[in-house]
RNA sequence: GCACCCGUAGCUUAACGGAUAGAGCAUCUGACUACGGAUCAGAAGGUUGGGGGUUCGAAUCCCUCCGGGUGCGCCA
């Protein structure tokens, strides 16, 4: 099934050879769809604009589709669609399983890398962007059709463990009874122990060539490390209510045995070069190198993201890679991929994509930075939405506040403000969902029927809504394409409104007949797509609030 | 020094180069014989940071300046 604009798209093509450049009208009187390309073919053809619409307008053959098609301004194509076509098409979403979603042709393999916290580190609002648009992602992806690989790619290596070994000896600490918390509290330890006694300082450089070298003692701390870790985050996904679980781990431990073998590979083929004493990767457009070997011999976490692109290519069968990390990393990323192609472990066909997004501000409008000793944790941040509405509603306001907005933009965690149940929250959305429910239940205690179908569409409310409910694929497919939720946020939106809308001024249960039937039709399918789109979002669709 | 991001109504923000820049909050005015008023209808509110340029058409593309933020050879 595709979607309603996808079909006209399609006819006008036929007739126009170009892309018809069709949009939603951007007002009402305009109709439903804008067709813009006359203006376009005015300056190929070097006629005026209006002729051409009007011989496109009698070229064209919608009338199946569309009411008499109408030039209008400088020879805009105005189509407004029949009545019964935007009935159809509301039918059509609710015998469809996948509610008007359009699936992909071929499923393609999609690895998603987001959440990402670090051991023994309690997780911070950079994490809780990451989980929460990363999960909105593979709900899109997987809603399309595609399969999807979560990739947690948490912070489990690297030379901070060779303190926090050497703090839990030196403490004779039994690590399988900390927690995230505790962890956190032992991290700090161990750094300012670190800074302040060298000797220590040695011996945690020393434990870290042993945590290397695979020493049994050393190799059984650091997993118990990583096991109240992992502890901590899946407590976290739980109460996030994400999708995100232990199949789904994959730290940069896991690259440890491929590093060897991905430079020497890199060396040989003369991809990376000597520069300084450090092997180095450079590529057009960055002054700075990848370095993929120290000048001491060891790695950075640019050979591992080498190696786990390499595995997610050759291994996973990616055909999209989808990065979830925040927007300081922009150039990193960039650097990793165009060295990727350059080594040949990202082929052409494969895409790679850095989804940055902005930080989560404090209340004074600078960033919740980790300050020395305090962070603010993501635990908190729920703490303090929960104190303005029970759990699920807090987690929607929280979710939708994220995704609603321009990912690249920073925005200030206001709790109460994304609380609201008017307005653009997450909350509003959900408090229509309950609304259709309820008028639902109604009817079903009557003994009404709710297997009707929409028939009549003789209110204006009635076809705005309609209207909408027919966008929903398209919506879904724009951001499975850009990757951009708040688009979804934006449908969803506007959906609730015009559902508010007709349910103030078309009442279904004090109507009878056909109408009453077609308006609990439209009751149906509103609470279907509202349902499927907060799912979409990560959002729980409440049926009482 | 080099590179990237952001700047739209009092506040929060949307707009694949298309018509009069679209919403929400707050403000003001209406609708309570309410299928959930946690709502709906309406009004007012804009030189899209400034200035140039490209185009039939620019918030959007190019140049430049201003303001805010970030990243950049041996941390991850």
């Amino acid at each position: 099934m595709s979607s309603l604009q996808a079909r006209l798209s399609e006819r006008i093509h036929e007739v126009t050879g170009v892309d018809p450049e069709l949009r939603p009208a951007t007002k009402p009187q305009f109709g439903h769809y804008q067709c813009n390309v006359a203006m376009r073919l005015a300056k190929t053809e070097g006629r005026p604009p209006r002729e051409i619409a009007a011989e496109l307008v009698e070229k064209l053959d919608l009338d199946d589709l569309c009411e008499p098609i109408e030039v209008a301004g400088p020879g805009f194509l105005n189509l407004r669609l029949r009545p019964e076509v935007l009935a159809a098409t509301v039918n059509d979403v609710l015998a469809d399983p996948h509610a008007g979603v359009v699936q992909v042709d071929r499923p393609h393999t999609v690895v998603i890398d987001y959440s990402a916290p670090n051991v023994a580190k309690q997780m911070h609002v950079g994490h809780l962007r990451s989980t929460v648009i990363g999960d909105c992602l593979r709900r899109v992806q997987t809603g399309v059709g595609n399969t999807v690989i979560a990739q947690n790619h948490i912070g489990d290596w690297g030379t901070q463990f060779g303190m926090l070994v050497e703090q839990i000896l030196f403490e004779n600490l039994d690590a399988s009874g900390l927690n995230l918390e505790s962890s956190n509290e032992l991290y700090q330890r161990s750094r300012a122990h670190f800074d302040a006694d060298p000797e220590f300082a040695e011996r945690a450089r020393k434990r870290v060539v042993a945590l290397q070298a695979g020493d049994p003692e050393t190799i059984g701390i650091w997993q118990q490390l990583i096991e109240v870790s992992k502890a901590g985050f899946n407590h976290a996904y739980d109460r996030l209510g994400v999708l995100l679980t232990d199949d789904d781990l994959a730290g940069e431990s896991t690259y440890n045995d491929d590093l060897p073998e991905v430079v020497a590979d890199l060396e040989e083929r003369g991809v990376a070069v000597i520069d300084d004493g450090a092997l180095c990767i450079f590529v057009e457009g960055i002054e700075a190198p990848l370095i993929i070997r120290k000048r001491d011999g060891g790695y950075g976490y640019g050979t591992t993201d080498l190696a786990a692109i390499r595995h997610r290519v050759r291994d996973l069968g990616a055909d999209r890679i989808i990065y979830v990390v925040g927007a300081p990393q922009a150039t990193h990323f960039k650097q990793v991929f165009a060295a990727a192609r350059k080594a040949g472990y990202l082929p052409e066909d494969v895409t790679a994509t850095h989804v940055g997004f902005g930080s989560v501000l404090g209340p004074d409008g600078k960033p919740f930075k980790t300050r020395a000793g305090k962070s603010v944790t993501l635990m908190s941040l729920l703490d303090e939405a929960e104190e303005q509405a029970a759990p699920p509603v807090a987690l929607a306001a929280i979710k939708y506040a994220d995704l609603s907005n321009g990912l690249n933009k920073d925005y200030v965690f206001d709790a109460e403000r994304m609380s609201r149940t008017t307005g653009d929250t997450g909350p509003y959305l959900q408090y229509a969902h309950a609304r259709t429910c309820s008028v639902l239940r109604e009817a079903e205690a009557r003994g009404l029927a709710l297997d009707t179908e929409v028939t009549a569409l003789s209110e204006a409310p009635e076809q705005t809504l309609a209207l909408q409910l027919s966008k929903f694929g398209e919506a879904v497919a724009e951001v499975a394409d850009t990757l951009q939720p708040h688009k979804l946020c934006q449908y969803l939106f506007e959906l609730a409104v015009a559902y508010s809308s007709f349910y103030q001024e078309c009442p279904v249960l004090k109507s009878d007949g056909e109408v009453r039937d077609s308006r609990l039709a439209l009751c149906r399918a509103t609470r279907t797509v509202l349902a499927r789109g907060l799912n979409l979002l990560g959002i729980e669709a409440l049926e009482r609030m």
